[in-house]
DNA sequence: GATACCGGTATCCTACGGGATACTGCTATC
DNA sequence: GATAGCAGTATCCCGTAGGATACCGGTATC
């Protein structure tokens, strides 16, 4: 055990704590990445969106894109047409999580890495060897 | 809406969707972070851990340690003493863990000041103004 | 001999995320 | 007049995360 981890959490330390869950709550949930995908290639109306996610129940999607709104990474807008129109787009500001999304892409990909060799080193075929829900297929 | 955002998922797609699910999974529940946080100043024995976590209960403490050993995060070492002793410490693999922590970490935090400015834009009050579950205390 | 500490496991229970289904008011089309 | 689409809301239901409590076998202490 080197001292290379050593000081992993000294600054994440426990007031730092918060700010991870914040940003760990913003981006979880099962609809919350599908969404802004779907919204990445331009706005949508309700029953778009819906459609694209596999059918999404209404209620969730709801759900989603009023939490989404309140923490600004979407617009709703209306437009006055017959029958109404409602279009969910995404915020400039959603942009910032760009950063932090493809953090947390790279180190899935070299997490799945990692434990793929692992498994590798015990002989073992193991019959569906799994760490902790990451499926080392 | 300028370009900025338009291409924040393109470069994620859903080929990608699954690593950030895994590495959302690894470092969520209620437990891990602060498991690491805790062991981040040195191996800690059951009872240890236990007590720094604000009375964990056994159950989850000793499930979140088992997925966490799975995912190599931590190593548990029983020395033969009498009672048996057994400590968790982190691996060096668990500082990889740091990169993207701390990139929530600093989301985390900038989001928290834009919430707060656009409640200071709307010079309402409005009594415990809460975008999301991220308290704008 | 009774109590307390250690490292857990087993059982029960609740709260919440999320799905299924049905329904609303409005309009356009057949 | 009936059906279908839109943008949702309301109600019920279930599975899982996580908490409370009790307990185990072992040793050391009083």
């Amino acid at each position: 055990m080197e001292e290379i981890h050593g000081d992993v959490s000294k600054e994440i330390c426990m007031k730092s704590l918060d700010a991870v869950k914040d940003a760990l709550y913003a981006v979880n949930g099962k609809w919350k990445l599908p969404i802004i995908i779907a919204l990445s290639e331009g706005p949508r109306r309700f029953k778009e969106l819906q459609r694209a996610l596999d059918d999404i129940t209404p209620k969730m999607l709801s759900k989603e894109l009023k939490e989404m709104e309140l923490n600004e990474f979407i617009t709703r807008t209306v437009y006055d047409t017959t029958p109404v129109t409602v279009e969910y787009a995404l915020t400039p500001y959603s942009g910032s999580l760009k950063e932090v999304i493809l953090s947390l892409r790279d180190w899935g990909i070299e997490h799945k890495k990692h434990l793929q060799s692992k498994c590798r080193e015990r002989k073992k075929p193991a019959h569906a060897q799994v760490a902790a829900k990451v499926e080392v297929a």
